[in-house]
DNA sequence: GATGG
DNA sequence: TTTTT
DNA sequence: TTTTT
């Protein structure tokens, strides 16, 4: 009803979403970002079986939303300074495994700074 | 021949343009008749393809009557989209199905057979803002604890209830403990009141049809004959009242009408909205319900490369128990996945944010089809800082409705009130906004003389101008004078035949609502103005354009223009007040 | 002699080391005596400098007792520094001065002289915040719209009028419109309620003294015998009470003691506090208020290169009317100073950060020698989140400090009501927190009585204990009774000579204060549990020292700490809760 | 009384003050930032001639807290893409004139961006 | 009518 | 909008 | 913590 109303925007921008709000739609290229234990899947589901089955679905939905390119990141701390306690999602492991020829796993130096 | 370039027969070849740039499943899924069908489409397999193809096919092959056809989808946008790529294919015929969501749909029956059920055909729709207000003064009135049982929970618990079928009597049986026993109380309290409003909400919208086709076996058996065709788009996100809805509208064939063909889409791998009642059982133990099913699988992807799709499947493939299912493509390996470490999360956004960067510098995407995703929306922050920063357009998805937004809703509480005077929730949001000396001590005199004498709180403020409403106050009671004379100024205008554009004009004119916000210093009052200008403008709109539905209100009428503003909910958010929103470069 | 090499006589020695490295116009400004001096101290130019060899001077070559000194600033950290740097020259003699700030100073006299004026010595100070509160009753008692006439525009003209020396008897009489009227009319009534309470705030321990040296010659003469020397820095910030204050103490002759000799130091170009009711005119009219003053310009600058102060000369010198004075320096040119036209905000700080990296890179500076200023705190945001990004270390000078947050003023506030119990504002501030079942009904019955009986608060409260409060009920009865009860036993712990810090711990334990922040969720209570434990540290070491004051409240009691930290409002700020703050790499 | 019962800070970092919290300091190098009308000289002050001056004096406040580098800038939007419609404090007239040679006026390019 | 958020 | 006590 | 109406 309102986008009928509404000009188109004026310059395409990336999109921000949750992994709920990308369901049904699709990119050529898309980040998954967050991949830590705690978020995906969110703590909340730990323990609960169907829980964390839906959470895998959920990652699931956002790596089917890519046409082309395909990013998955996570951090280990939150902030710069922070401790390094993050653990990587468990929905990664046998996905991106450290030596599998078919992920590249990018690591780079932190920023030189005095 | 080779003198003479005949055209091929019209329908063979329309026919043949229907299902010749189908795979072989998805041509099955087309022209499959009879039987009860599940079409498991995995992601990217071109299932709302199959859908317009399939309907498109039950016209042109089957002698399938358009008025024979109706297709649910669960969002506004599904079902419009599907109705233009019907009517790309089949015309202006397409007008006379119904293709909507669950709940569009049940709100045209629960119009068309609002007397059956002895209520009013203008009932209003709560919302879960509008339900949560009533829940609130339920609960005051049962003295509860509001601490103890915020009205979040309560309406949780009875929105849960009510996708399980479950009446109030039933979970008062059922309660088993102090919460649940609660829980019943403020659902049979809000239902009464709910009822007394003249409305419904979401989940009755589901919850009455089911009961209406169940309780009365004519009406039942008229939709049986008229819906010949029922198809249901994303099934693994249906609760249980709306497959109970659709076996309803099916049907067993009892009532002497065979049971309509039903085809339902859907994929359990995509279920993620247990949270609000869906059950991934239904798409699971499809075949176990309609015992001759048949069930084609859609495992050929038509969106992602090799890479991506190995990846998906073997996300997919650890959760125990499912429907094996490998989604494969033809595109070619495609490039490689990414996998990045962070230290910190900023360096994760800058990370992305440069992979952006790169990946737009080299021609190989645009800003718009780019994405990024997360699990929480405050996760947005970082991303946003760094994009700001480097001056990368993006939009964030989420965020505050515009139908959310408070004047939107309160400038709507005031032609829902004119429309249904019984509406309760909308009248008592509006009775002090703006504020107009209508305290909650006159407020509660009102409502407890309006519960005393069995009467509506619309009749109890007018008794209160006659001054039958004990402890109220004179000054309270003038108030309240002017208010209901400012309704019936307002009413005098709907009654008319005003535009609805034009009523909502006057609402805010005369109430001084905008003049209040105009005068205001906060900058987010003047973002308030353009919101409700904004919805003037929709309101001149949908005046102009007249909705053309079969069914329904009359177009252009003010509860035709209230109907769909309470289904579409999902309009566009509006950027949030504090961040920059949508950069513009 | 050649063959004995004499010592030179100490006292020249001394008197000339004092002297040889200053520049001409700061030695005079050290020698001069008699008439009042005022010494325009451009930025940079060694006013303190000045201001400590002028006071060594005194003591080394005038032969003037310590005692005998009084200099005045208006922060703790001025007062602090200087009487630290006159200890380096002098050594301990140094003690007997009175070095401190015009708020400090007047504390000193006021609890000296408060049964002169009918006080109890034991007076409590009120802040800001608190005078704020108290106004929000008064304005409350009077019925007056909170809308129309907020607590803090009330005590804004409060202050003002206080700074001016205007007592509410004139306020009320001067009052020419409907806010004056107002205002005089909360004024009354809140001077009445503090004059209760025994308390002061910070206006008042201005006003106040002036009041007293004006209105009682014995106690102005005493003071006048002894202090011959009043030094006050920052003379461009002095309001209309300060200003008079400083007459007052200097004398103008007539009890037969000769007026104190009179140093002023300020810079009218830096007079920036108009908004706190600093008037310029103080400094610009000296010499008309002291005729035969001596005015001396110190212009050349130590501290900047000649480059920066021509920029300074330029900017300044647009001002009119001003006296006219131009920085100079022998450092040289120096570097060019770089102006940039940004696009936007964000590449405005991104050029920062990068000017900064290079700064830094080169060896020129170090992080923390390097500043960014802006004219509102929300400007910083946009660096902080670049700074971040980059990983360079900041600290955002402003925000919530330390002795504004919460929790300290609440610990404060039972401290307090255990040091002055008519201390209403402290009292009520404590009366629920933590929540104990009294509620603002039971506050306003309390109130209530206390008004009609002409009683304190805290005496109604034990009246509301023995059943003597009308409309009462007894669960707030019972409720007020522990209250009192608890009161009583922490009172207990003051009286039997408990250290500061273990009567605080008794208030954190007793009260279940700092235990219902440990058992929250919420990170930010966290935080304040913290912030109680360095309180808690702060008043252990303040036990520890004994406070060296001359006068005062007895070193290491409750009195002399609540005097320490009412007056230290400028301790240090404790970073945002939202924000990262300082950044550790 | 508080700062005694500190430890001093781990890393000493860029102070980011408002003009008012600088007096009185100084610092080696000295960014006055955000300098266009409506802001220095605050939008409130306008009109008001003894509040202009006092706002002067606020901008000399700061120039006058640096011993060697100053830098003075200001940004003619607020947000990326805003418009354009800020102008610099009056405070600059005659001080950064463009063609002065005591003042070298940076200029770049925006960055690149498509 | 009182209390709490 | 700034915030010395 | 996610939010199809």
């Amino acid at each position: 009803l309102r986008a009928e109303a509404q000009h188109p925007p004026t310059v395409e921008g990336v999109t921000l979403a949750s992994l709920h709000a990308a369901k049904g739609l699709e990119w050529d290229a898309v980040f998954l970002v967050g991949l830590v234990e705690g978020t995906v899947p969110i703590l909340h589901a730990d323990g609960d079986e169907a829980a964390i089955e839906e959470e895998r679905r959920l990652l699931y939905v956002g790596v089917t939303r890519a046409r082309e390119h395909l990013w998955l990141s996570w951090a280990l701390a939150r902030a710069p300074g922070g401790r390094r306690y993050r653990r990587r999602s468990r929905f990664l492991h046998g996905l991106v495994p450290e030596d599998h020829p078919a992920a590249l796993v990018a690591r780079r130096e932190p920023a030189q700074r005095r | 021949s080779a003198l003479f370039d005949l055209p091929s027969s019209p329908p063979a070849s329309r026919s043949a343009r229907l299902l010749d740039d189908l795979n072989p499943a998805q041509r099955r899924a087309v022209e499959h008749a009879g039987a009860p069908l599940l079409v498991v489409a995995g992601a990217g397999s071109g299932k709302t393809r199959v859908l317009t193809r399939r309907i498109a096919h039950l016209l042109a092959e089957r002698d399938v009557h358009p008025g024979e056809i109706m297709a649910i989808t669960f969002t506004n946008k599904a079902a419009a989209e599907m109705k233009e790529r019907v009517a790309d294919l089949v015309g202006a015929r397409a007008r006379a199905m119904w293709v909507s969501t669950f709940h569009s749909m049940c709100v045209r029956v629960m119009r068309r057979e609002a007397k059956t059920l002895g209520m009013s055909s203008n009932f209003s729709i709560y919302d879960s803002d509008d339900t949560r207000r009533l829940i609130t003064l339920v609960a005051r009135d049962l003295d509860l604890d509001p601490k103890r049982y915020p009205a979040r929970t309560l309406a949780i618990h009875i929105s849960n209830l009510k996708n399980e079928l479950v009446d109030f009597e039933t979970a008062a049986d059922r309660a088993a403990n102090d919460l649940e026993r609660r829980v019943a109380e403020v659902y049979a309290s809000y239902q009464r009141r709910l009822t007394e409003s003249n409305s419904l909400d979401f989940d009755d919208l589901i919850m009455r049809t089911v009961e209406l086709l169940q309780n009365h076996p004519d009406v039942a058996e008229h939709y049986h004959r008229r819906f010949r065709h029922v198809l249901v788009d994303e099934y693994q996100d249906t609760n249980h009242a709306q497959y109970t809805l659709v076996r309803e509208l099916v049907g067993t064939g009892v009532d002497g009408v065979p049971p309509a063909e039903l085809c339902v889409v859907g994929d359990a791998d995509q279920s993620i909205y247990a949270f609000r009642g869906a059950t991934i059982r239904n798409i699971e133990e499809f075949e176990r319900d309609y015992p001759q099913a048949t069930t084609i699988l859609l495992e050929q992807n038509y969106r992602s490369t090799q890479n991506i799709l190995t990846a998906a499947n073997a996300v997919i493939s650890r959760n125990p128990g499912r429907r094996d299912k490998r989604l494969w493509s033809d595109l070619g390996e495609g490039e490689k996945i990414v996998g990045y470490v962070a230290d910190n999360e900023h360096d994760e956004a800058a990370f992305v944010a440069n992979e952006i960067d790169r990946l737009v510098d080299s021609g190989d995407a645009t800003n718009g089809e780019i994405a990024v995703f997360y699990r929480t929306n405050n996760q947005s922050r970082v991303f946003e800082e760094i994009f700001i920063r480097l001056g990368l357009p993006y939009r964030v998805v989420g965020g505050v409705r515009f139908y959310e937004r408070r004047e939107v809703r309160d400038a709507l509480a005031y032609l829902r009130t004119l429309a249904n005077p019984e509406d309760t929730v909308s009248l008592r949001r509006i009775l002090n906004v703006p504020k107009r000396g209508i305290g909650d001590r006159a407020e509660a005199c009102v409502s407890t003389y309006a519960e005393r004498e069995r009467i509506s709180f619309a009749s109890a403020l007018r008794a209160a101008v006659e001054g039958r409403v004990p402890l109220l106050n004179p000054r309270s009671q003038r108030a309240i004078a002017g208010f209901v004379e400012l309704l019936d100024e307002l009413g005098a205008l709907v009654e008319r035949g005003d535009d609805v554009a034009d009523v909502l004009e006057a609402v805010l004119d005369r109430t001084a609502y905008r003049a209040e916000l105009e005068a205001s210093e906060d900058p987010q009052d003047h973002t308030r103005v353009e919101n409700l200008n904004e919805l003037v403008t929709v309101a001149r709109e949908f005046g102009d354009l007249g909705a053309a539905t079969e069914d329904g209100p009359a177009e252009g009428t003010l509860a035709a223009f209230l109907e769909r503003v309470a289904l579409v909910a999902d309009a566009d958010s509006v950027p949030d007040a504090e961040s920059d929103g949508v950069v513009t470069l």
